[in-house]
DNA sequence: GATGTTATTGAGTAATCAGTCACATGAGGA
DNA sequence: TCCTCATGTGACTGATTACTCAATAACATC
């Protein structure tokens, strides 16, 4: 009963490989809704076009599932990061850099760190328009009871700080304030705040910049 | 069979507005850890220390019950809030406001309204020490997925956001990068970043802060 | 002490859960 | 052709789920 074939899974005989791929992105979808304790393999195994029992083939059980896509989370987040910082000198960022507007004090924002630093969090906004990747994270961050999550969590997270560091040459205060709006957008993208995905709008009703 | 009386619940016949919020407070502390989805209406019980089939005498269903439970929070927030901002002119304020030291750049910050915001902000981070505070918080941006929790998460937000600013007097952008530092310490909670609950080196390791 | 209300539970139900196991199917090498 | 091994599934289990319902114990009021 049910020819199956569900979803989009091309569905028949796949590298092993390949298929962790992508019940990874079918794992991010249903756990970025229902977290970890409320997500079932079930739905996680009928997104991605396989069988339930499958899904404990390729990971021994539900939480190094949760823990697996959480990293790659992260994965797509670093490549993001680093594709944005091979790029920076293009002038589409800098017209995008004046049309949100972030320098009200003498910071030298259109070039040097400051300048990498804000192409970056404009990549970020455009990463959250994604409705799944906002909620994602918060789930990420509310599964750190666990203590395995958490320790991945933490070591993601410097790992990140540290990334972002170095590819914008920015420090201390300033790196953390960063960080800061960047959690501040999560939120507001988890509301809908803006309504629009228009990452300038956001900005300006977001961060509250001129 | 079992005679019961379990946990925190002096066991008999209290009002039911005592009851509610008894059960609230255990709901609370099971959905911060479990989420909407994870959490079983089971553990709030035996925790609560009532039977199960009781709380759906006294909501209809668990979504209202999380529903009220992230209310009370906010309500608990605002109240916080609000007493501090009743003694902010107390001498240790002032007195914590230089061990933290938030003042690089020459806002006025010892008196006016970057005072009070900031002792706004050492308050919440006193908030943030119960470990159920800050992953409530993430359980309710995650939960936003629901339409009526992401509407009553806005409304709640929004009102935090004017109380903030009216308390206060800041608004704008500067009133955004509080709430936008105000995240960035929930998310560090969540992850235990500072293994102690001293706020100060919260500010420290965190924010990046001198 | 009868009457009505409010708090509270035991016993259930149909559904869903994570995880197991034996078995099927296909592709590639010999 | 047969063998091997990786990919994949159907059928199952014991536990847990949200939620219902009929019943009862404690209170208040007259």
């Amino acid at each position: 009963m049910k020819t199956a074939i569900k979803a989009s899974g091309a569905s028949h005989r796949m590298s092993a490989e390949d298929r962790r791929e992508q019940v990874l992105k079918a794992a991010m979808a249903e756990f970025a809704i229902h977290g970890l304790d409320g997500t079932s393999t079930e739905a996680i195994a009928e997104r991605a076009g396989i069988s339930q029992p499958y899904i404990f083939r390729l990971w021994p059980n539900k939480k190094d599932l949760f823990l697996a896509t959480v990293d790659a989370c992260f994965d797509r987040f670093e490549a993001v990061l680093k594709k944005t910082a091979e790029g920076r000198s293009d002038a589409e960022i800098g017209a995008q850099l004046q049309a949100v507007g972030h320098d009200p004090s003498g910071h030298p924002h259109l070039t040097g760190p400051g300048a990498r630093l804000h192409a970056m969090g404009h990549a970020y906004m455009r990463l959250l328009a994604k409705p799944e990747a906002p909620l994602m994270q918060m789930q990420a961050y509310a599964a750190c009871w666990d203590d395995d999550v958490r320790r991945l969590v933490r070591d993601r997270w410097n790992r990140l700080r540290t990334l972002v560091s170095e590819l914008s040459g920015v420090e201390g205060r300033e790196l953390s304030e960063f960080f800061a709006r960047g959690m501040l957008l999560n939120v507001a993208a988890c509301m809908h705040l803006p309504a629009t995905g228009d990452p300038a709008r956001w900005a300006h009703e977001v961060l509250g910049f001129a």
